[in-house]
DNA sequence: TATCATTTGTTCGTATGTATC
DNA sequence: CGATACATACGAACAAATGAT
């Protein structure tokens, strides 16, 4: 057992009621769905004002332990359980051009735009203040209801060098990989996963639960032999309702791997 | 003293008075590093209680907008860059039997134990409640200071078919699969993401910046032939600091995958 | 349908502790 | 040391949602 170094808090009641709180629920005293005890019944029980229980809940929400809902009472929820919906990240060619990519059913038409790039795509895309084709999607899995917001951005200099791609942006993704490799390009995938708490607009387009982190992937194409990003598709998903499933293929070659380590761009 | 701002009520006027200092934030007029008016400016600002004011910079830090520091103030973040250090997950193989794996450093030595399979990791290896020797590191990006908590946990039933992993658990996790694949395993690698809001202790450890997720990625190594997992590791890293890079291979095969969709186990 | 008790959400006030400069 | 600023904690009152009567 490793030395722990235990950062000892200056006592703060409300983490002190927190953290028992917090125990009482890994030790099942408290189940998930169950109703806690009242904010007026946890200032009895702990003889605390009713300002440092709210503190105490406050931060039991943020820590994904509990959910609370006015009129109601604060929930506890099932903690530790993996998500239900697995997002498969796997891409198959069942022939030359052919591209297989599992995907979630779509909720609506995609929406078209023209945008500029920037933020995370841009930078990936290397095509920073550059236009582009914007395609938004929202996923949805039927048997979990998870929901997940996908976008396809097709840089103005990819349509350049392949104009089908700018006639039917909204087609399915195979298609588009399809029209890429038609053109003579020879495709490579990377994706680059992170994660942040979402924003109120992403929080209710995508129902996510109180405080649950929002994954977030750019799946890169680029041309293999001049390694130029052709096209990126960001995924958004729910940490709380999605996980990412991602088979890892051994490469062959002996680790050419530039240590390209990306510097803040903003 | 500040001029006097007037702001309208939408729902709550914590939110609105958030949801201005966000937009003011993203407009620029407060830029990353510097200080946020004080409390008791903000009171005078737009004329709301103190406990407004408080309420309205704690939805600013769970947004990841802000962090405040008792004594100094509160502090406006960088949004929207990419977190600076790539975390590498890609398997490369350069004969047979040899496997490479990209490594950040390790700051301490290896901490092994001896643990009972529960959670997600048990869930994954389909070991529930079975024992399995864990090896705990904690890996850092020297360039960037990031860190990360990486897990190794071995079966006994898998030690059990390769008695040499029980000799040296805590050696690298190359050498692991090394003694895996001359047991006559075929080895296959599958990564499943997911990311929540960290516990305390974890934000202490791994130095997590205020209200940012924590990714968690499992890697189960199984067996091609009967796809039997045999050993998993898990890596915790903060999504502030961290992202996560994979390239994508297509699979020739097409793609026989068995729909495996989890239900939640508690 | 309407009323009512319960429970959380929001807002104000005041006071004290503690870290920073 | 003092001034400033955030952190914690007590109090009170009303609003809004919920569920049962």
């Amino acid at each position: 057992m490793p030395a722990r170094e235990h950062i000892e808090r200056p006592t703060a009641m409300y983490r002190a009621v927190a953290a028992r709180v917090a125990q009482d629920i890994r030790d099942g005293r408290y189940q998930p769905g169950d109703l806690l005890p009242s904010e007026a019944d946890m200032v009895a029980m702990y003889g605390v004002g009713k300002h440092t229980v709210r503190s105490a809940v406050a931060e039991l929400r943020t820590m994904g332990l509990v959910e609370s809902r006015q009129g109601k009472g604060t929930i506890v929820l099932g903690g530790g359980a993996l998500p239900a919906t697995v997002v498969e990240r796997s891409i198959s060619r069942t022939a030359k051009g052919i591209w297989g990519v599992p995907q979630m059913e779509q909720a609506d038409a995609p929406a078209v735009s023209r945008t500029t790039l920037d933020g995370p795509a841009g930078a990936l895309l290397d095509q920073v203040d550059q236009d582009a084709i914007s395609v938004d999607r929202v996923l949805y899995d039927p048997s979990t209801g998870a929901r997940a917001a996908h976008r396809t951005l097709i840089p103005m200099a990819t349509t350049a060098d392949v104009p089908s791609l700018a006639q039917t942006p909204d087609a399915e993704i195979t298609e588009l990989y399809h029209q890429l490799a038609q053109a003579g390009l020879t495709l490579t995938f990377t994706d680059r996963i992170t994660a942040r708490t979402p924003y109120p607009d992403e929080q209710a387009a995508l129902r996510i639960p109180d405080a649950s982190p929002l994954m977030i992937t750019y799946r890169i194409t680029s041309d293999a032999d001049t390694a130029r990003p052709l096209l990126c598709e960001e995924l958004k998903t729910p940490a709380a309702l999605c996980q990412l499933d991602y088979p890892v293929t051994p490469t062959r070659a002996p680790a050419a791997r530039a240590p390209r380590r990306r510097t803040r761009s903003a």
